[in-house]
RNA sequence: GUGGAUGUAGCUUAGUUGGUUAAAGCGCCAGUUUGUGGCACUGGAGAUCGUGGGUUCGAAUCCCAUCUUCCACCCCA
């Protein structure tokens, strides 16, 4: 193995037979986005370690398992971004947009790499659309940011998404919270798995989260944290619920929800699909109002999400959503004999520069390839030069969806206008998607 | 990191109890008389059967290892 012919494990390489779909998801996440006043920010792939370690949290599995960290020449311990958060936070206090016009709203659209085991909806590299809201304390915010996440899915015409919420509360009140859920948690240790043996130290929230008969249905009856909010968490928690409901956004709150990165507080929410496999997780994020402070600025509030973009595209191709065609070749120009080819390439060059889609033969085949090759591309339109076209400057231009053919004569006008004669013949044909080409002023401008 | 499955031409697959030049369809290329595609026909290129070992007179077929891909756990988007 190891050959130069074999890609990374756990990477994708998108071909031009699929990268369009992809293209229209990212034109239409980034137009949502502005659409809500978030502006694109982009940071580099790879950060200083620490920055990763304080804000996603040492104790995370992210942290502890799945970098990609490495040593640079200069001794520096370097790593891939493993989400996009941390680097946009960092980027905020480096640059000092907390100067500017608070909330600052930014979104990101980029690759983020783990190092975990690859399976259905999880990559070593992977794409992620992002958003964060700096400086942004109200309630208001975090029901803005699921408003667009949901806004993405709709445009898309992504359905079946279940949207789940919760609070984890702030620090105060979520260290009562994890007291209550070690006492109950205590009485079953017994019958838990090995795993949420383990979490019962670390993080007992995380038992919540298990899959295993067992331990969900103790988790079942486990204190829930929304019983132990305070005040001001659970005033928080009430309006985001008015906000969304106001919004007319479905959602459903799920106590089970918990978030495994560190910095999150409040309210953290996820976009849900069984139709996917087991990471059915599509969207996920919350508020981090101390992420900020923790990374050396002032304390200020924050909430922001992260959508997974492959997990997207899994789920639209799983409902076998509608994709805009990918751009076709609109006339396909056959030719033969050197002459005809230089003038096939020069006719090509000035429609191209009119915003047509032209190919010509680059391989020198016979005619009939040349029109198997058009056919194939699905070219709208071809026409065929050669030795008696370049003569008497009459050429046929044919139709490809009903075999019709129009004659244009170019003999009596300059380089110039031919290819507007093209043009005008091509669009003169109603069947098919040229008509929208207004040349009539320039043709206009001929006689 | 753990567990299960998989791996034959670009793609989808066939390869019988291990036995001579590893099949087929699709795709690709070229032809089917004069310079015009979609149909049909003909021909061609293309596979060291994931890789490396081993068993055997002989392995795509058996054994071991390794890698990939897939699925699940874990975790997350």
């Amino acid at each position: 193995m190891a050959l130069v012919t074999n890609s990374i494990k756990g990477t994708l390489d998108t071909l031009p037979s699929s990268s369009y779909k992809l293209q229209y998801i990212e034109s239409a996440v980034k137009e949502i986005a502005e659409n809500y006043g978030f502006y694109e920010i982009r940071t580099p792939v790879f950060e200083h370690t620490e920055l990763f370690n304080r804000s996603v949290g040492e104790t995370t599995d992210v942290v502890q398992k799945e970098m990609y960290t490495f040593t640079d020449k200069g001794g520096r311990s370097i790593t891939l971004r493993p989400e996009g958060t941390a680097g946009a936070v960092r980027s905020f206090l480096e640059h000092g947009l907390f100067n500017e016009p608070l909330p600052q709203k930014v979104f990101y659209l980029t690759s983020c790499y783990r190092n975990e085991k690859p399976q259905a909806g999880r990559l070593r590299e992977f794409h992620q659309f992002g958003v964060e809201s700096f400086g942004a304390a109200t309630p208001a915010a975090d029901a803005e940011i699921i408003a667009l996440a949901n806004e993405v899915f709709n445009y898309l015409g992504v359905n079946n998404l279940s949207i789940e919420i919760n609070s984890i509360g702030c620090p105060t009140c979520r260290a009562e919270y994890h007291k209550a859920l070690k006492e109950y948690f205590a009485e079953h240790k017994s019958e838990l798995c090995d795993t949420c043996l383990s979490r019962f130290d670390r993080n007992p929230m995380r038992i919540l989260d298990c899959k295993s008969p067992v331990c969900s249905e103790i988790a079942e009856k486990a204190p829930v944290i929304t019983d132990f909010l305070c005040e001001d968490c659970n005033e928080h928690f009430e309006l985001v619920k008015k906000y969304l409901n106001g919004m007319d956004i479905d959602f459903s709150v799920n106590p089970q929800i918990v978030r495994g990165l560190d910095y999150y507080t409040r309210t953290v929410f996820e976009f849900v699909s069984n139709e996917i496999g087991a990471q059915g997780t599509v969207c996920g994020g919350g508020r981090y109002d101390g992420l900020i402070e923790e990374l050396g600025g002032k304390p200020l509030p924050a909430c922001g999400f992260a959508m997974g973009i492959e997990r997207l595209m899994l789920l639209m191709e799983a409902q076998k959503s509608e994709f805009p065609e990918r751009k076709k070749c609109d006339l396909f120009i056959a030719s033969m004999g050197e002459n005809a080819n230089i003038k096939a390439a020069a006719i090509a060059n000035d429609l191209r520069n009119e915003g047509i889609s032209v190919q010509f033969d680059t391989a020198s085949r016979s005619v009939k390839a040349q029109m198997k090759f058009a056919n194939k591309i699905g070219a709208a339109y071809t026409m065929v030069i050669g030795d008696s076209e370049l003569e008497n400057g009459i050429i046929k231009i044919k139709n490809m969806a009903d075999g019709i053919e129009k004659e244009i004569n170019l003999s009596n006008f300059t380089d110039e206008f031919q290819s507007e004669i093209i043009r005008q013949a091509m669009s003169e044909f109603e069947s098919l998607g040229l008509n929208d080409i207004d040349i009539s002023n320039i043709l206009g401008g001929l006689s």
